[in-house]
DNA sequence: GCTTTGTGAAACTATTCTAGTTACAAGTCC
DNA sequence: GGACTTGTAACTAGAATAGTTTCACAAAGC
């Protein structure tokens, strides 16, 4: 009914990813700051970096950035962790019944519009880059402590 | 990973409804045009019903529109059936670790791109109307292409 | 009044998807 | 070489959905 939290939990390590220190962000330690598993972690930052967005080595701790967070939309994101693609948020109720004037057609006369409620939803995730959500953190924590992204060298 | 079939079975119910003589449209007859269980119709029906889409009473056949198509929209069908509310297209992991600078402040950060996101897309639901659906499958009818789905990729 | 038909609802099964977990081979750095 | 990390496969657990069976109740017709 929702979409996959790999989502958010590559969001969550891309930012981790371009706050600490080369070599630091192992996929332990972002498994334990989204608090899940190591290896949800490398399969997530495996798609990641099938998708250009990082660079992970087998062996060397820690993947690296390709981009800039500023250069990745939460589309990027999104398409790369879930390989959704159009068409596929809704799902139309497969083999109606062909001798019936309106089962012929259904999915004919519905998908555009399916395509199209897609579509709408992906251009809000393309106007957002993962830089403004680390922003967002920034200033929510900000609240408390003023300088998190300058003391972690940003 | 998608929306429930539920939707577009909802619709594929609501135009049958419209076009079937009172008393013939049974949750069997549907059934058989949507290609499924009559159970799976009377769920349908019960949450349109609840919804003040349709009126549907036990023991009498067919249910029975309580609005005309072209004031029901893809989105009213949506909420009664998906019963989906505000922000729950995405999921955010959870229980993130809240001693991490990012753990702790993800949620709210990505939340509100979410709801966004999730309204982008109910909104062109809430531009078409189920009239508009059965018009455009009566238009696919008039032109009678007889592999229409092979020509639409399919 | 009785039978037939259809709905509403509960309970159950099968299937699928996701996350989580364990295990292990291979790469890197000291 | 040894400690550590990644990549990947295989498996388990849980949730969600569709489908199915079953039964009680309501309405209509005889």
């Amino acid at each position: 009914m929702n979409i996959s939290t790999k989502f958010p939990v590559a969001v969550h390590t891309l930012i981790l990813l371009s706050v600490s220190p080369p070599g630091t962000a192992t996929s332990e330690m972002i498994a334990s700051s989204v608090n899940t598993n190591p290896v949800v972690i490398r399969r997530i930052t495996g798609m990641l970096g099938r998708a250009g967005l990082v660079e992970a080595r087998a062996g060397v701790a820690g993947a690296r950035l390709k981009k800039a967070l500023a250069d990745i939309t939460l589309l990027d994101v999104y398409r790369a962790v879930n390989a959704m693609g159009e068409g596929e948020l809704f799902a139309v109720h497969e083999s109606p019944n062909p001798n019936c004037e309106v089962g012929r057609n259904i999915q004919a006369a519905m998908n555009p519009i399916f395509v199209a409620a897609q579509r709408a939803m992906e251009q809000v995730l393309e106007r957002t880059t993962v830089a403004d959500v680390a922003g967002d953190i920034s200033q929510l924590e900000g609240l408390e402590l003023p300088d998190f992204f300058a003391a972690a060298g940003r």
